[in-house]
DNA sequence: TTCCAACTAACAATGGTTGTGAACAAGCAA
DNA sequence: TTGCTTGTTCACAACCATTGTTAGTTGGAA
């Protein structure tokens, strides 16, 4: 039901079939993206690398991201957090952004229905729509009710 | 009919009455913002400061965007362009972004008909709904027809 | 097994933005 | 008008996320 990168084994032939090696590095990075439910920055991906190979560079890890991003088999975000997301749903979809902890959840909106009225377009061929929906999620809510209020 | 940020006499007595003070390198910068019709860069306001006030730093730059912002006076954006935008348009409004040259438009769309199923929202309390259409614009289009494409 | 292109890791550099601190000036009061 | 106080300015350095560079290493097809 949740969709997710391919299998390590998947983007290994993909990764061969590019004429991109697949290094014990890049295996351990296709694992961790294979079991995240998340969206992690190229940082927590390399904290999670670095358990079990503590030698895996930042750089490697990037390099490695960005491969993955350029063949389509993980999405790139900017939500404004700071550091660039990596989404392994590559099912068109939007997202919810917690302004507490930044938390990003995946939703599901017809955006069909979003019209821009031709005189506005400016002559723009627009060719992709995102929404973010902001707001808070409940541990935010309850915890620390108000904080970071004043930094939208 | 477009609607832009309040006068620099305005923003005067706003400053004033917070207790900011109203210094000549602000009010140049209130000027700036009021002609703009445009989302400046933190570089560009400064750019054009320096046309008249060769020692304004960028540094005063920033920290008047960013008391404006405080303030509720300006917007700050953010959709990738790799440094963030300022608005003067404080009426709710959406973005058309074009993926050759970052130039962006203001649009005016109804996001009332977005749903998120709440089983989706996971308890967030959504506050804000941002959308932002991506496309190319037509001198972007008719000059460097594909460049650029591969970003995405 | 060989061999070369691709990779890794360490390091430095980049670009946007913010922290720091000494000199300075806005704006109030007398 | 003059002082005074507090906020401001500017130059500089630090910061963060990300990318460039380079020398040495390794995957994997032949």
């Amino acid at each position: 039901m949740v969709p997710t990168v391919r299998s390590p084994t998947e983007l290994t032939d993909l990764f061969r079939a590019r004429g991109l090696k697949v290094t014990p590095q890049r295996q351990a990075i296709f694992r961790i993206l294979h079991d995240a439910q998340t969206h992690p920055t190229a940082e927590s991906v390399h904290a999670t690398v670095i358990e079990d190979m503590p030698t895996v560079s930042l750089r490697t890890v990037y390099q490695t991201l960005n491969d993955l991003a350029d063949m389509g088999e993980l999405l790139q975000l900017d939500v404004g957090t700071g550091s660039a997301r990596f989404d392994p749903n590559l099912e068109n979809h939007h997202h919810l952004v917690c302004e507490g902890c930044g938390r990003i959840v995946d939703v599901y909106t017809d955006t069909s229905t979003l019209r821009v009225a031709p005189r506005q377009r400016q002559g723009f061929d627009i060719t992709t729509t995102e929404v973010v929906f902001r707001g808070r999620c409940p541990e935010c809510r309850s915890t620390i009710p108000q904080q970071g209020d004043n930094d939208a």
